[in-house]
DNA sequence: ATAAGGTACATTGTTACACATTGTTCCTTA
DNA sequence: TAAGGAACAATGTGTAACAATGTACCTTAT
């Protein structure tokens, strides 16, 4: 119980800081589908406890990142078609009522300082797409910011949370799957529907995210 | 290791029982909005390790039953006016996304197989409101099933997922928020929302819900 | 009287270790 | 080949101690 100096707030908790960086490493592919997280293991790599780790995996567990099961361990959560299907219906759940919201609001013509972080994300996607068109996890991070500024627009912060909590997920499942979608594709896919959204509200959110749907299911033939 | 006699598959851990407990003690309102749960004294009252404790609260933490602040421990939940709107918007974009998924495959006229959980927990609903109109508690319960059997209609478990995990928000709301609001008349609205839901999709999602909000929101005036 | 600094206390976060429980794999026996 | 049992792996739980952080309260300075 000594005198604290206290010249930076403190940091995140040794278990966050271990969440965060199991999360990058199961979003760079590094970790992939279905790898088993062994505690133990793990504990020694990092030279923590069972117990911290057991905490961070918890963390990830809660973001559906992995899955756990009692007593038979946590995985790398792996995707099947009927996931892929499952999580695209809540996005377009989501992105729906964040653009139906946005058009309720604005109409047909968004305000500047609504449309500007949405247009700021779309340049980043397209230079991403041109700079790094072989990098998938940068394009696919890239993919998302587009996708949670949209729903941004709807000054809803829990529809906005509830957005990017699935951004793990959708990371995670573009990682593995290895869509065939060409980050160029991707860009000018976006650039349409971006010119689509003030205009035709949810339905535009439909026929995209049904048009990704069929580009990223494991079925998809091309 | 000796030989396990096995004659009934393993119950829950019991990190999930006490959450378990400590939902059911949350939700009928024994813990109130913003009471701190404390680590050791949990572990004291129920006879458990802090260890064990920990990860049943982690478990609360994941369904936002609780807030967790590092250092600084976990309490109940409480909610704002802002955070009653949050959670219709994110219970708006499920449901309206969930009937307009049963729109889409069935029309107007749901099959009955379809139908019938939606009745039946109705008529839940509609005893429970005569029978135990003063326990707003269990009258939110069954309010919960009908929407929850709802949203199944449209066949999209990560929908229902998603909406089941509302529940216990809503309910958490519910109860703390005390809102002026008979046991009949949710049963009446429900009963309309009902008969309005198939020929009118969305549109009476919207409807029902937005009613919803301002008969619970705290500024509610009646 | 108010603000700043320091100390005590409460609680969480982490480590370490051990044992209990459960699931899986492999080997033996019928 | 199928069933049963043992060994092993990994998680779940308990205990204890210490580190780190936040809060409350007291003392000192202005």
């Amino acid at each position: 119980m000594s005198p604290r100096r206290r010249e930076a707030p403190p940091g995140p908790t040794e278990a966050a800081r271990l969440a965060d960086d199991l999360r990058d490493r199961i979003l760079s592919g590094e970790l992939a589908a279905g790898t088993p997280l062994r505690e133990q293991a793990i504990a020694s790599d990092e030279g923590l406890s069972r117990h911290t780790v057991r905490t961070a995996l918890a963390l990830l567990s809660a973001e559906r990142l992995v899955i756990q099961e009692p007593y038979r361990g946590i995985r790398v959560t792996s995707f099947t078609a009927e996931d892929v299907r499952g999580l695209q219906e809540l996005r377009c759940a989501l992105e729906a009522e964040a653009v139906r919201l946005a058009c309720a609001r604005y109409g047909q013509s968004w305000p500047d300082e609504v449309t500007a972080p949405v247009r700021a994300a779309m340049a980043e996607l397209e230079s991403t797409a041109r700079e790094h068109a072989r990098n998938w996890p940068v394009v696919a991070a890239a993919h998302a910011g587009v996708h949670r500024a949209i729903v941004a627009a709807a000054n809803s912060p829990r529809l906005q949370e509830a957005y990017a909590r699935l951004d793990s997920e959708m990371l995670l499942l573009l990682v593995n799957l290895r869509p065939n979608y060409s980050a160029e594709e991707v860009a000018n896919d976006h650039r349409d529907y971006l010119r689509q959204i003030q205009a035709d509200g949810e339905g535009a959110v439909r026929r995209h995210l049904d048009h990704g749907t069929q580009q990223i299911s494991p079925r998809s033939s091309r």
